[in-house]
DNA sequence: CTTGACCTTCAAGTCGGGTTGAAGGTGTGT
DNA sequence: ACACACCTTCAACCCGACTTGAAGGTCAAG
């Protein structure tokens, strides 16, 4: 086997499937340590770090966030077992992706019964002012949080004469 | 019949359920026409204003993008029939959506059958110097772009001659 | 010595769909 | 007269996970 041959960045970019800029981001934001650099300041980078690199990745694809993964380091490193963690967090990003199934079963049950009354329509009869068939739609299909991008809250605010709380 | 009596912007938006600013947003990027002032500078709208933004919030339930709204509000307004193109988008959302019901299904096989083997062993046995959890993940788990958010493309770039290892 | 593919830092931009804040004018109930 | 909830504009900020650009230094090949 080689020498103790450092890597450059690019190198442990190309070998770990991300690019350079990710692996100096992936420093900043604390999950990958600080590299030893050479006397010309290039990072030099052992073949552990293509590790540490995929394994951000794995923990990524698992749906783990960037801030969790950063909490699993974390843990790991002060000599906690974090695998308990990690255990709970999976149990919860199962959950999650579960419920996630379900709001999107739901939204498309009600898209394809609108598009299917669409389909079955006359398209010159049907368009007046706006697009009937959205205005149209059914109540039921608002309101799921289950469009195709996560949304922001949207918090309401108390107004004249309505007494909230 | 009623009085013409027009609305402020906070009761159109309390109507359709949405804040005041998110209608001068929507005003601001096109989606709304612009409204009549009072002498004061005050928007005044009409019940159908109302309408038109819960026709906006409709169409984003349905899985519309903003953007898209925006095509077919101003397709209407032109005179064309945008039911057509409404139709069209319609059956693209309904695939995509279809598409990631799907993707999501393998990821969460995937995710279970990890945390089942994770839930099967010992954690004091399992945890090494990361979590063994996730580096012992399958391979089949990543890249399969059924992660919860969905990601930037990443194109690769050319290096110089891949000297030694 | 020159080329040019690599490296460095820092800053800013991207995407969508808004929210939040400051500074100031308006309308109304008491 | 005063408080206070509403309205106006404009600009900046938020989320996540990066990408892109500028300006400059380094290294190996020709």
């Amino acid at each position: 086997m080689g020498e103790m041959v450092a890597l450059l960045i690019g190198e442990v970019a190309q070998r770990a499937g991300v690019s350079a800029p990710t692996i100096r981001y992936y420093e900043e934001i604390g999950l990958l340590g600080k590299p030893l650099r050479s006397s010309t300041g290039y990072r030099r980078y052992s073949e552990s770090s293509v590790e540490q690199v995929r394994f951000i990745r794995k923990a990524q694809a698992l749906g783990f966030s960037l801030d969790e993964i950063g909490e699993i380091l974390k843990l790991s490193r002060s000599g906690e077992t974090p695998c308990s963690h990690v255990r709970s967090l999976g149990h919860q990003h199962l959950a999650a992706v579960e419920q996630r199934i379900r709001q999107l079963h739901h939204f498309r049950d009600q898209l394809a019964e609108e598009v299917a009354r669409w389909d079955a329509q006359d398209t010159a009869v049907t368009c007046g002012g706006l697009c009937q068939f959205i205005a149209d739609a059914e109540p039921g299909v608002m309101n799921d949080g289950a469009s195709l991008q996560p949304k922001t809250s949207r918090p309401q605010r108390r107004r004249r004469g309505v007494t909230g709380q």
